[in-house]
DNA sequence: CGATTTTGACCAGCGC
DNA sequence: GCGCTGGTCAAAATCG
């Protein structure tokens, strides 16, 4: 699975003053004279061993990066399937069941337009701020209190406005503090930024199983370390966290 | 310094 | 026309 790069042939790179042949002649032939790695004071040779170390700790760092990656991975499949499983709690079977019940009793003139959709979401009461994580990214541009809920009501364009026409409110349930109610309206014109990265994911076993995975599609590795990227660098302790582990093992390669 | 949030002002629609 | 209400604008403030 690992991608692997030869070191080793991209980074031996001589110098000007010495012929590229004559290099790989001395390197590959056993029969001739050893003169050129026999010699100790020799500058080549000092500059191989020393591209040699270096090449070392490229493939170390290439190493942990990939670790890096794999956990990472690991990380955001847990995360899509822990969203997939509150998707289909009990919990938020009853607020849809709620918000059923709810517009079965609205009058139709209440009733929200066609392309407009509402959602109840359970947020921590305690929690006093209007943001719901539903994987787009939203600017904020009004707040208002409105007369038949005590709640601020808060207006949300999607961030791709005015590329994207999709618009939210939000604002508290009346019944249940831990409740927020999200109206959207319309349609994205753009996948989320989960979808992304669920896409990504989805393909990289195709990918992978190619020995010309980086050939043949650079692109895709592009949007995959972009999306992961974005995604997890929304987290505090993520990014926190990533900084000590690349310092620490920096600090390892560094006393090798 | 650019992006985002806050917040008061403004506008449109509706009922009286 | 007037007042009420929900929605939007835009300048100022704040954040990273």
């Amino acid at each position: 699975m690992v991608a692997t790069l030869d070191l080793n042939l991209t980074l031996f790179c001589p110098t000007d003053d010495t012929p590229v042949n004559e290099v790989i002649f001395n390197l590959d032939d056993d029969d001739e004279d050893h003169s050129f790695v026999k010699e100790a004071d020799d500058p080549s040779v000092e500059e191989l061993s020393r591209i040699s170390k270096e090449n070392m700790k490229l493939k170390e760092s290439l190493s942990v990066a990939w670790d890096m990656y794999n956990s990472l991975n690991a990380q955001v499949k847990k995360l899509m399937h822990d969203k997939e499983e509150l998707e289909c709690s009990p919990k938020k079977r009853k607020f849809e069941e709620t918000v059923q019940q709810s517009l079965w009793k609205m009058p139709n003139d209440k009733l929200p337009r066609s392309g407009t959709k509402i959602v109840y979401v359970p947020v921590d009461p305690s929690d006093k701020s209007l943001v719901v994580k539903d994987g787009y990214q939203w600017r904020k541009y009004g707040q208002k209190v409105t007369r038949d809920n005590p709640s601020p009501r808060a207006y949300y364009k999607c961030s791709f406005a005015p590329t994207c026409p999709v618009k939210k409110k939000v604002q508290r349930s009346m019944d249940d503090n831990g409740v927020v109610m999200v109206t959207y309206e319309g349609e994205h014109n753009h996948r989320s930024t989960m979808q992304e990265v669920r896409y990504a994911l989805a393909h990289e076993s195709e990918i992978l199983s190619t020995s010309e995975r980086r050939v043949d599609s650079p692109k895709l590795d592009e949007v995959l370390v972009e999306q992961m990227a974005t995604y997890l660098s929304k987290d505090p302790n993520f990014t926190s966290e990533l900084a000590a582990a690349i310092s620490s093992k920096i600090l390892e390669v560094e006393t090798f």
